[in-house]
RNA sequence: GCGCUCGUAGCUCAGUUGGAUAGAGUGUUGGCCUCCGAAGCCAAAGGUCGUGGGUUCGACUCCCGCCGAGCGCGCCA
């Protein structure tokens, strides 16, 4: 609809332009949009005030001649200028009722679109680290990072969802040998564990497996295990505490058994977050294994790529790409003096593989802690040669958990933290999914986990579910009055009321205000739009009944009804949450 | 100190990329079930859009300066 009137407007100018009633070449981005108040019509355009200054013409003057020009086309009931100079247009009411039809047409099709005609685009999202379940903090990059997906595949784009998996790297390392301190406890060995270790209940599951499974095979003596090992926190250094028993882990578990330990460590962690996650509705293409870049030798190919490209050098016994090049702070580290590729050198690597993987569009969802990576990342595809406009990063903002108006803070390492999997048993998957995306990602929220919880009318996520189920409870008593809608066509010019009129009008307004969401890459206006759609819904059944004896007008109802239960599930199923027909 | 993201009703937040009288929810106050689900509807009240300039027909939106909040500034991952 916008683009036949885009296209009125076009055409008006042209004719304009040849009558030479306005000068020529004025250009003609034409802006549409649909009007806010009914009496402003249906859509509504400010072209008149675009060019008012190049024609050397008053606005409203200008907006009379292109309104003349179109008056009378199809589709347009009644066209005029108002304000300054913009000019709304009343569609005519049988070109705006016939949505309805379509809608129940197309069904979950309705809102489809094909923008993005198939080009590939990636999204990379949570990626969190497997050295602990997941915890609230990552659960809004897995709803926005599954939800802007499912968006931009509704949208027509040929979508890949992945998981970067960090199995590499100290970090790992320091989950690996928090395993075996706590199976060495199961063996009876008394320890103090260390402070910088990983603490939580988690780590004693995977180490009773592994007492399970192997029996006494990787006990050694405790006093072996902290031999020459400096001292810990407070009086010690945590860090190099916690690097000694790493280093003893290896020379006395020897490669293989300890190998053993940390895969089991890293096996079962990916594992239950992969379990966590599709729990929460989100399922990824592919688990990319950082550790695989380097066994297929994808690290030294970029670090060599940057290298023959001319962007790296050597100091202080390091490699360093010479990031500042492309607008970076500072040059970055890719080879450590010890001759270990940094995380960085891994991420180019990363990066790298995934256009040559030839995604025409690289998305990544971030914390917004990481934003400092994103001058140095964009920095290492435009030295390897890529176009650093096709990875967009997207940051989302922590939310702060809140309950009884009290701030909840977390520490992963210490094990204090509020997993997902809880967050979801305490509060429902729904309102879960709901309360990560109902606000912009790149702002700050507030997460109320009373109001989550809550079942009643204050937690927003039951009004757009309960207009739903109102729906089908509709449905639910026709069938058993025995009522069925009356063959042939739908008289649908009965839906005359105000209700109804601007009901219909915000069904016709879901394609473009998806194309809108998918674009802008923020699912929050699909949240935006179910909400109004809930409230002109819920409106409209206050005020009139639609069983009524009336079948014409009855059978017209219905089918409005109807179409909105279609679009509200069709909403709700991109938000990853679920329609019910009955609460 | 430098950089990034922000600042809108008492509280939590929208504001369709510069448009018409800045909107919801919640909270407060008052009304609506003899009727398809009251987890709903209707109404009142609540604002110097952090602040001071600038750009123009028009600024919550764009630019600059201040004030305030969060985050980031490792040969960690």
């Amino acid at each position: 609809m916008k683009q036949i009137i885009n296209d009125l407007i076009a055409q008006a100018l042209l004719e304009l332009e040849q009558a030479a009633q306005i000068p020529p070449d004025l250009g003609h981005n034409v802006q549409v949009t649909p009007s806010k108040e009914p009496g402003q019509g249906d859509y509504a355009s400010n072209i008149a005030l675009m060019l008012a200054k190049s024609a050397a013409m008053p606005p409203r003057e200008l907006a009379q001649l292109i309104a003349d020009r179109i008056a009378g086309a199809d589709a347009i009931g009644r066209i005029e200028v108002a304000g300054p100079g913009f000019i709304n247009f009343f569609l005519a009411s049988d070109a705006s009722q016939s949505v309805i039809n379509r809608i129940l047409q197309q069904g979950e099709d309705f809102g489809r679109s094909r923008m993005g005609q198939g080009s590939r685009i990636q999204v990379e999202f949570v990626s969190a680290n497997p050295t602990g379940p997941l915890h609230v903090g990552h659960g809004r990059g897995a709803a926005y990072g599954a939800t802007l997906a499912n968006l931009l595949s509704f949208v027509g784009y040929d979508v890949q969802r992945e998981y970067y998996v960090n199995d590499a790297g100290r970090q790992m390392h320091i989950l690996g040998t928090s395993t075996w301190l706590r199976y060495l406890e199961l063996c009876g060995e008394e320890i103090d564990f260390p402070s910088n270790g990983y603490q939580g209940d988690y780590v004693w599951d995977i180490a009773a497996d592994l007492h399970r499974e192997n029996a006494e095979r990787f006990h050694r003596p405790a006093a072996q295990a902290f031999a020459d090992v400096s001292a810990d926190a407070p009086a010690g250094d945590k860090e190099k505490h916690i690097d000694d028993l790493i280093d003893n882990a290896h020379g006395l578990l020897g490669e293989d058994e300890y190998g053993i330990i940390f895969d089991h460590a890293l096996n079962t962690l990916v594992e239950v977050i992969r379990t966590d996650l599709h729990a929460f509705g989100v399922d990824f293409d592919r688990w990319f294994s950082e550790r695989s870049l380097n066994d297929e030798g994808l690290i030294e190919t970029a670090v060599t790529r940057l290298q023959d490209n001319g962007y790296v050098y050597e100091q202080g016994g390091a490699l360093w790409f010479r990031s500042t090049d492309f607008g970076d702070e500072k040059d970055r580290v890719v080879r450590r003096e010890n001759g270990q590729t940094t995380y960085f050198a891994s991420d180019i690597a990363y990066h790298m593989n995934k256009f040559d993987r030839g995604f025409d569009k690289v998305i990544n969802v971030w914390g917004a802690d990481h934003h400092g990576y994103i001058a140095r990342v964009k920095a290492s595809l435009t030295a390897l040669g890529y176009t650093a406009d096709d990875l967009e990063i997207h940051l989302v903002q922590f939310a702060n958990l809140f309950e009884k108006g009290e701030k909840i803070s977390m520490s992963t390492r210490s094990g204090e933290f509020v997993t997902l999997r809880q967050l979801r048993e305490d509060v429902g998957r729904d309102a879960a999914r709901f309360f990560y995306v109902m606000r912009k990602s790149e702002h700050h929220m507030d997460f109320d986990l009373d109001l989550a919880r809550e079942q009643s009318s204050d937690n927003p996520v039951y009004y757009l579910q309960y207009a739903h189920a109102r729906i089908c409870s509709v449905q639910r008593q026709c069938s058993e009055k025995g009522i069925e809608a009356s063959a042939g066509p739908l008289n649908l010019a009965c839906l005359d009321n105000s209700h109804e009129k601007a009901l219909v009008k915000h069904l016709s307004l879901l394609p473009e205000r998806i194309e809108s969401a998918a674009r802008r890459r923020e699912p929050h206006l699909v949240v935006n739009y179910l909400r109004e759609l809930a409230n002109h819904f819920h409106s409209w059944y206050n005020a009139h009944q639609f069983i009524v004896d009336d079948a014409e007008l009855r059978d017209a109802r219905l089918a409005l009804a109807a179409a909105v239960g279609q679009v509200m599930r069709n909403g709700l199923n991109l938000l990853g949450v679920g329609a019910p027909e009955k609460m």
